[in-house]
DNA sequence: CTCGATGCAAAGGCTTTGCAGAAAC
DNA sequence: GTTTCTGCAAAGCCTTTGCATCGAG
């Protein structure tokens, strides 16, 4: 080994944080920024990559077109909010009967699965009720 | 009006094939010159797009960054072969109760889903069996 | 000196948009 | 003439990679 890494470990602590569960890059780089450790996007990609290879994070791909990073876990789905656009943890909905039926009545092998529910986070279902919901 | 639309019924007619369940703008493409009407990327994508925006098509993005199209109908779940890259259709494997109970425990309003299972589809699975899994 | 971490800058891949020409009305 | 579809070309947005540098061992 030749020099510390700096950005990893404070990615890793960046990513604890509870009030965010999913970072794009771009995320990671302002919360680096704001923690007082700036880095290239470079950086922090590779970094992340690392993560995710080494099977600490996940890389959650959205219909935004970006890259999501989150920290390996208990085994999660996503509620994607179409008003914020927070990226939600929320338990597992796979109805695991009709999972491996799939898999009998195929012959498909089925490694994974990601969820992604798209709607109201609770916070914007709760403005929304009052407001009103736009799009 | 003005000008009688070529390609967006194209973009139906091919996507009705069995053969194939959802489409890049790559495979549009490829689709459309085997069947005798090239079109530009430009023209292949507004087209897709309103197809989207008039409730006719879904599009769906996948863990390689790309957009990958499909005629809308009944509701159904995803299979992305780790294999072969297709994409096919499966029955929905969402579990209502859980689904719900959601809503009712956090307050979220949930309109929508889309689950992605990944793993190899019947025929990678059935050619992986008897050769070996690569990745 | 050697090797990994980092930053800068550039390249890539796919998507999206601007603009002008062509075709239907 | 007006409107809409189309192709070409360029711009964008993120992601990914090449290269030189820096720093610990």
């Amino acid at each position: 080994m030749a020099r510390k890494p700096l950005i990893s470990p404070a990615l890793l602590n960046l990513m604890k944080r509870r009030d965010r569960h999913a970072w794009t890059l771009d995320d990671l780089r302002a919360g680096l920024v704001s923690s007082g450790t700036p880095a290239d996007f470079s950086t922090i990609y590779r970094a992340a990559e690392k993560l995710v290879a080494d099977g600490a994070a996940h890389k959650v791909m959205l219909d935004d077109g970006r890259a999501h990073f989150e920290l390996a876990g208990a085994h999660h789905d996503h509620l994607h909010c179409t008003r914020c656009d927070e990226l939600i943890a929320v338990p597992c909905v796979i109805d695991h009967d009709a999972y491996s039926a799939i898999e009998t009545a195929t012959g498909a092998a089925i490694l994974d699965h990601r969820v992604v529910l798209s709607g109201l986070c609770p916070k914007c279902a709760a403005a929304g009720a009052a407001r009103a919901a736009p799009r």
